[in-house]
DNA sequence: GAGCACTGC
């Protein structure tokens, strides 16, 4: 997604008009004093930097000249996604004629972009996260800015919970909050509970933006359906309006790939001379060239309209928009603590969401904004959505919140607490794959490497069991593969040909050991090239991603078993690789009814295999599985043939326990 | 014979 990256805040600023003159007309500017002020003066400081103010390139130049870098100290700024580290990082190098990994740097999964002389660093949170658990007090930054705070993603709530903690044995750090309008009071209040004088701990400082104003529409009466409504929209736009590309925001591909084509075809009633139409779709598995299409120029005589999912929220920004369309809907991922089952759902988005929408609007002039709702629906949508870390599975959090050295999670002080249910399910799990221990502590060395390594808890217990079991070498392209997404290339057009190519790799005991023979056959006779996936249908990207990833796996693995390298693993059988398995998974294990449906022991819910799967539509009798989603039915994916026996051995007490239930 | 919002280590 090379052009994508492109579009993100630092490309933002460069449409800014007068942005190239000088970045002492940007709002911020005039903020400097007030800002190294406050920050000099508070602990903590809450930062409303509205869109285009300035603040994630601007901040940290001034605290580094403003002398928060001396004694070797850095100052860090984090950001919920990658594109966003290093295309700011590169834009403020470039303004401060420096080379990137030098006096600026970025630090990402799979690349560190720093050096000895780094003073300005900018991250993912998660990454933040990753350096505390060899620094615990974080005690080379002096300065910690969280960006993007409002955004409220599963690690940004446990990065600002650390922080807060860390603040207390550090009362010279400095933390700077960016955030909505609407979450400062939040966060004031989250940062200054407790404190004796909360007035000398926190202060709010807000910069203005630079977005032209929006018109906002509201239908009169509510629309049965916002799908055909949307494809009106756009027409009456194209008919009555000025020239600016449009950006509609819809749920998903389906409805996507729909709309994308009934503008097609009602195009063609448009009169051959007048301005036409071209309606471009835009989600996160789309192919990548795609997805650039929506950063060329329209074709001479052409209104481009951008019918995309949540992804031009936040993530991507496209130039040119002045109309936004906005169906009021979002897919979210919830999961059910008593049942383990994750499952997307289409639901209103909040009131945050919908101005943040209409804002895509205002980017280069005034635009309109037309809401695919009534204002007194608009009025019943919440302030914000539930944050992540309500309505996840939590025990990649709360192994993780063990190992940074919070024994009581119950006690942690989270932005917002996660419901008890979640938090039980978690232990449970931890507790049966030997991370934790009667009292709820973290084990030694199960606990703590598991936490290490990046990955799924059931996952990484099974990578650690591969190596006393001598299937390491295989186990980690497992791992590698089932954490990348779609590796099998399934488009319409190509259907019957991918499902030709993925049954060359097939082997009838499950999708795991599937997965390896493809992993295997890329690094091997596919030499990791683009044309040999491309000839059997596999998807590049994910597979050299792979790559990296068992790289990575590889060398958290080596560190607590030297020479592990030359330790091959030899006469390694598919049996071997399947008990494995169940040493992490022994959770996830189903048994087969005659009718072909799969029940977890113990519980109810009909499970049935994934039509994706290798084991669809054949007959077995255990299985164990990576993950349930919820379609029309409840499916299970990446399943493999176990015997009851194992589940029993491998699965400790966790299993005998639910079977007796 | 079904379907994948978006991130991240």
């Amino acid at each position: 997604m090379a052009a994508l990256d492109r579009a993100t805040e630092a490309e933002e600023f460069l449409s800014q008009p007068g942005f190239y003159q000088s970045s002492v007309l940007l709002p911020i500017a005039a903020h400097k004093r007030a800002l190294l002020y406050a920050i000099t003066t508070y602990p903590v400081t809450i930062l409303i930097g509205e869109t285009g103010s300035g603040k994630t390139t601007q901040l940290p130049q001034f605290l580094h000249q403003g002398g928060f870098t001396s004694d070797e100290k850095t100052i860090a700024c984090t950001q919920p996604r990658r594109v966003a580290a290093t295309t700011v990082a590169l834009r403020v190098a470039e303004e401060m004629g420096v080379r990137i990994g030098d006096e600026v740097g970025y630090s990402i999964r799979f690349e560190d972009m720093t050096g000895p002389k780094t003073r300005i660093k900018y991250m993912t949170d998660g990454m933040l996260l990753r350096e505390a658990l060899v620094d615990p007090l974080l005690s080379r930054y002096s300065v910690i800015m969280v960006d993007e705070a409002h955004e409220r993603s599963l690690s940004t709530d446990v990065l600002l919970g650390i922080l807060k903690k860390i603040r207390k044995k550090r009362p010279e750090l400095r933390l700077v909050i960016s955030s909505a309008t609407l979450q400062a009071e939040d966060f004031m209040r989250y940062f200054t509970e407790g404190e004796e004088d909360a007035s000398k701990v926190a202060t709010i400082v807000g910069i203005e933006g630079r977005a032209y104003p929006v018109d906002i529409q509201y239908l009169q009466e509510p629309c049965e359906d916002y799908v055909t409504r949307a494809v009106e929209t756009v027409f009456d736009i194209h008919l009555k309006e000025g020239d600016g590309d449009i950006l509609l925001f819809l749920t998903g591909r389906e409805e996507i790939d729909r709309v994308v084509s009934l503008i097609g075809e009602q195009s063609s009633s448009l009169h051959p001379r007048s301005p036409q139409i071209l309606a471009l779709p835009l989600y996160a598995g789309l192919p990548s060239d795609q997805q650039l299409a929506v950063f060329d120029p329209p074709p001479e005589n052409h209104r481009k309209v951008i019918v995309s999912t949540n992804i031009a929220e936040a993530s991507v920004t496209i130039p040119g928009i002045c109309y936004v369309i906005d169906s009021g809907f979002v897919k979210l991922r919830a999961y059910n603590p008593y049942t383990g089952i994750e499952s997307l759902t289409a639901v209103p988005i909040s009131k945050a969401a919908a101005t943040q929408r209409a804002g895509r609007a205002g980017r280069t002039k005034p635009g309109k904004c037309y809401r695919l709702y009534t204002s007194t629906a608009f009025d019943s949508l919440e302030q914000q959505s539930i944050p992540e870390i309500q309505r996840s599975n939590l025990a990649p959090t709360i192994l993780q919140l063990k190992a940074l050295g919070i024994d009581n999670v119950a006690r942690f002080s989270f932005p917002t607490p996660p419901p008890a249910e979640l938090m039980v399910r978690a232990l449970e799990l931890l507790y049966a794959l030997g991370a934790v221990d009667d009292y709820a502590r973290l084990t030694r060395p199960v606990g703590v490497r598991m936490a290490e390594l990046p990955l799924d808890p059931m996952l990484s217990r099974t990578l650690l069991a591969s190596v006393e079991d001598g299937c390491w070498e295989q186990m980690l392209s497992i791992a590698a593969m089932t954490t990348v997404q779609n590796v099998f290339i399934t488009h319409s057009d190509s259907k019957k040909a991918g499902e030709q190519q993925k049954r060359m790799f097939s082997v009838t005991e499950g999708d795991h050991l599937t997965l390896l023979n493809v992993y295997t056959a890329f690094t091997t006779r596919g030499k990791k090239e683009a044309k040999w996936a491309r000839d059997h249908m596999l998807n590049f990207k994910a597979l050299s991603r792979a790559v990296s990833v068992r790289n990575q796996l590889f060398r958290y693995l080596e560190r607590h078993n030297p020479g592990l390298a030359e330790k091959h693993c030899e006469n390694v059988t598919g049996e071997r690789i399947r008990k494995c398995l169940v040493k992490g998974y022994f959770a996830h294990a189903a048994r087969m009814q005659p009718d072909g449906t799969l029940r977890i022991p113990g519980r109810e819910e009909e499970l049935w295999v994934h039509p994706s799967s290798i084991m669809f539509n054949r007959k077995v009798e255990w299985v164990v599985f990576h993950e349930v989603v919820e379609g029309k039915k409840l499916f299970v994916r990446d399943l493999s043939v176990v015997e009851k026996a194992w589940l029993v051995e491998g699965g400790g007490g966790y299993w005998g326990v639910k079977e007796g239930r």
